[in-house]
DNA sequence: TAATATACGGAGGCAGCCTCCGATTGGCTA
DNA sequence: TAGCCAATCGGAGGCTGCCTCCGTATATTA
């Protein structure tokens, strides 16, 4: 079944000279960073780089995949944490970092959540399921509003970390996520 | 000092028919729309369009000028209105209309208030200033948390904006901003 | 109607996306 | 070690979009 082939020895050295300059590039220029520009700099043909990486999504995907998966592992973690409020804010605020990476990946990731085509759908979905079970805490404990979903509240998370890429200073994303969490009402 | 000449009857003719395919494929495609499809649904040269308009920012800026100034009429009228939150909040979900009126526009309009050199700063700054009004009054009335900036308050509608068009129906602004303003905690 | 300022159009140069296929090469086999 | 072939490479080429430049056309004015 899962009987994968070695790569031969040249097509895993470019493979890896890829990832490096990818990743160099989108955090430089963003997720829209050139990919003729990416293999020129990795030494190697736009051919190889399509063939590895059939589209930006999949060189993203690599990429980020072990970021996500690292999300949802801390989800399980905070799921023991004594206060469920307190779990789930610092488990998005992880997770606001996390689409942070790149810019414009917040958009995708946001997208991403809702288009099962995606290629990058089945990552942010395990991640999103992890969520879920803080979410869902949260909320039996009385300490988070019954009627906010959990995509909801993805999707306000990544809103602040969007509006953290657009602010002049930058970073000022734990602010407005706090602003979120706490309402913007005099108390 | 502002003796503007006439325009001359063809270039006024193509001036407004490059504004009616502009305001068509920008609805359709969003602010990246291509602007040689709409030179060439115009039935004009692409020069031509370059000419009278130079940036893709100057043709937006001039679809939607219009609509920024009414908004900053309309905060000018809620002035008046005996809720001041209230007022806000009507203030704000209608700023969101307007920035969700093609694919993109929010985040133009965001970072355009933190950079006095875009082409759509002016009229976005008129209308934020006429905003910061409404904040002002609802702070100086006690219904608005007091450490909230109006560039926060913006920044989080634009926000809210932007992830109601990641929603999958589309249309979940509002419920995203009665969110943003009444806090996540249950009460 | 002729002169002229004004406006037009699109060719052309550049960059990026992606595909296709002839050239190259790693690794296995005899 | 030589030779073979499947695996891999590279980049030309076709396409779209951006923007500039300048020879051509025309609305307006005298």
């Amino acid at each position: 079944m899962t009987d994968v082939k070695p790569m031969r020895a040249d097509a895993r050295r470019n493979y890896e000279r890829l990832l490096e300059e990818a990743q160099r590039a989108f955090a430089e220029h963003g997720v829209e960073a050139s990919l003729e520009d990416i293999a020129r700099r990795a030494g190697v043909g736009i051919g190889t780089l399509y063939r590895h990486f059939p589209t930006r999504d999949a060189l993203l995907e690599t990429l980020l995949r072990a970021r996500f998966d690292a999300q949802a592992e801390r989800a399980r973690e905070l799921l023991t944490h004594p206060e469920p409020l307190t779990a789930l804010q610092s488990w998005l605020a992880g997770l606001g970092d996390a689409t942070g990476t790149f810019r414009g990946l917040v958009e995708l990731t946001a997208d991403a959540l809702n288009d099962e085509s995606s290629r990058l759908y089945e990552s942010c979905h395990t991640m999103r399921e992890a969520g879920s079970q803080l979410v869902e805490r949260a909320k039996r404990e009385g300490e988070l509003r019954q009627d906010v979903t959990t995509q909801e509240l993805l999707l306000l998370l990544h809103a602040a970390s969007w509006a953290g890429g657009h602010l002049p200073g930058g970073g000022g994303m734990p602010r407005l996520l706090a602003l979120v969490f706490e309402g913007l009402r005099a108390s």
